[in-house]
DNA sequence: TGTACATCAGTGAACGCGCGTTCACTGATGTAC
DNA sequence: TGTACATCAGTGAACGCGCGTTCACTGATGTAC
C-alpha cells in the first residue's frame, strides 16, 4: 500500500462516492476510508477537495473526448454528405458505450457526474469544464445544426439542453428506476438499454417541427449576425 | 417582526436558497440571515431542517395537486373520448402556470426544486413525496398510458422518466441557459416560453414509434399481469 | 563500497470553522376566578 | 376590576460534531562523491 497506486485508489473511491451521493454531501473522511488510504492523502496528492473533483472528471472525459474527436475526424473524412441527426446521435452512444475500460464500472456512474456537473452549483468545476472541453462540444453543436437547419440556432440549442437533461436525469436516477421498473413491469432494463430506448424519443424530439415561437423580436436591433456561422 | 409571519419568511428564504444552491448546501444560519428570523425558529416552528424542506414541498405542491385533481375530473366528466397525448401535456404546462400566486415568485424555483428533488438523494424527501403526492402521480400516468396504448407500459414508464428529465434539468440551469441563449443568439426567453419550446419536443418524443426492443425475457414465468391494468 | 544528503509518498494529530440542534429564558397575550 | 397562572412565539448563547486543511514528522528510495 506504499506504492504509488493510492491516487488511483482515491479517483475509484471519489468517483462512486460523489456519483453517489453528491459533491457536498461527500466528505473526504468518507472518500479516504473507502480507498483505504490517510486523510491527508487526498490534499497531499490533489492540493484540495475541489481538485479532486475535477481530477474525477479529468480521468474518464479524457480518454471520451479524444475517441469523439477521432470519430468526428473520421466521419469528416468518409462520408460528408450522409449526416443525418439519428447517426449524429447513435455516435454519441456508441461513443459512450464504448467507453468504460475499467473493470467493474458502471456507465450510469459517468452519467450520473455528467448530471451532477450541471445541477449542483460548482462554478470552478463547470468552469473547468467548459475550459478545457467547450471546443469539442460547440464542434458537435456545430454538427447538430447542420442536420437540422429547419429548426433556428435558438431553438435548437434549447432542444439540445433538453436532449441533456432526458440524459442526465434519468442516468441520475436509473439505480432506482431500474429497480421500479423491474417490480411494477417485470422488465429488467441494463444501462445500454435504457439508452437505446433513448434514442427514439431523443431523435423525434430533436426533429419535431418548430414551435413557431418567435424567439426574437422583430427589430433585430442589436445583433444582426445571428444566422452567421 | 413578532408577529406570526415568521414561518412564512422562513419558508419564502428557504424556498429560493434551496432551489438556488440545494438542500445539504443550505444552511439554516443562511435561512434566518435572509428571513431576518432568529436561528432557532426554525428548529422551533418546524422541529428539524429535514422538515422544513418537506414544508417547502407541501407549501406549493399542495395547490397544484388539488387543482390538477380538479382539472382532471373535469377533463373526465367533459370529454372523455378526445384524450391526446399533447393535450394531456399541455393541462399540465397549463397547470403550472396558473400556478405562481404569491407575488415576484418566479416560476423556475419550483421547478429547479422539483429537479432537486429526485436528483438530490433526501431520502426523507422522496418518501415524503411518495406517500403524499402518489396517487394523483399514479392517476395522470394511467391517462398518458391511454393516449399511447402502441407503446408498453415499461417503455413509457421510462419516457416519461425521460420527460421529467427534460423538464427537471432544464429549469435546473435555467436562469444560466437564458443568459446563454440572450447573449448568444440576442433571443431573450421567458420561463413560460422555454415551457412552450419544450411541447413540441416531448410531444414527439413520446410519439416516437417503440425502441421495438423486447424489454422482457420471452418466458414470462413470474407475472404474467404485465399488460393487465 | 560506504556515507551523506535529497527527494518523495505518505502519516497522525491537531487546527479552526460552520454546522444543526438544544435549552433556559423572556415578554406579550389570553384565561380563570 | 384585579391578580395569578398558562400559553405561546421567539431569543441568545452554548452544545457537540464533522468538516477541509495544515504541519511536523517518518521511512523508503535514489543520487553524489
Amino acid at each position: 500500500m506504499a506504492q504509488s497506486d493510492t491516487v488511483e485508489r482515491i479517483l475509484d473511491a471519489a468517483e462512486s462516492l460523489f456519483a453517489e451521493k453528491g459533491f457536498a454531501e461527500t466528505s473526504l473522511r468518507q472518500i479516504t476510508g473507502k480507498a483505504g488510504v490517510n486523510l491527508a492523502a487526498v490534499n497531499y496528492h490533489f492540493g484540495s477537495k475541489k481538485s479532486l473533483i475535477q481530477a474525477v472528471f479529468a480521468r474518464f472525459l479524457d480518454p471520451f473526448c479524444e475517441s469523439m474527436e477521432q470519430a468526428l475526424e473520421q466521419r469528416r473524412v468518409l462520408d460528408a454528405a450522409a449526416q443525418d441527426l439519428e447517426s449524429l446521435l447513435r455516435l454519441l452512444i456508441e461513443q459512450t458505450l464504448s467507453l468504460t475500460p475499467r473493470s467493474g464500472q458502471d456507465l450510469s456512474i459517468f452519467m450520473r457526474l455528467l448530471g451532477l456537473a450541471f445541477t449542483q452549483s460548482q462554478g470552478h468545476l463547470r468552469r473547468f469544464l467548459n475550459e478545457r472541453y467547450g471546443t469539442l462540444w460547440r464542434r458537435y453543436m456545430g454538427l447538430l445544426q447542420q442536420t437540422a437547419p429547419q429548426i433556428s440556432p435558438a431553438e435548437l440549442f434549447w432542444r439540445v439542453h433538453f436532449m441533456i437533461g432526458t440524459v442526465a436525469f434519468s442516468m441520475s436516477g436509473i439505480k432506482a428506476l431500474r429497480a421500479i421498473s423491474e417490480s411494477d413491469f417485470a422488465a429488467k432494463v441494463s444501462t445500454e438499454q435504457v439508452m437505446h430506448l433513448m434514442l427514439p424519443f431523443l431523435a423525434a424530439g430533436m426533429q419535431a417541427p418548430g414551435s413557431g415561437q418567435p424567439l426574437l423580436p422583430p427589430t433585430a436591433d442589436k445583433k444582426a449576425d445571428i444566422d452567421a456561422d
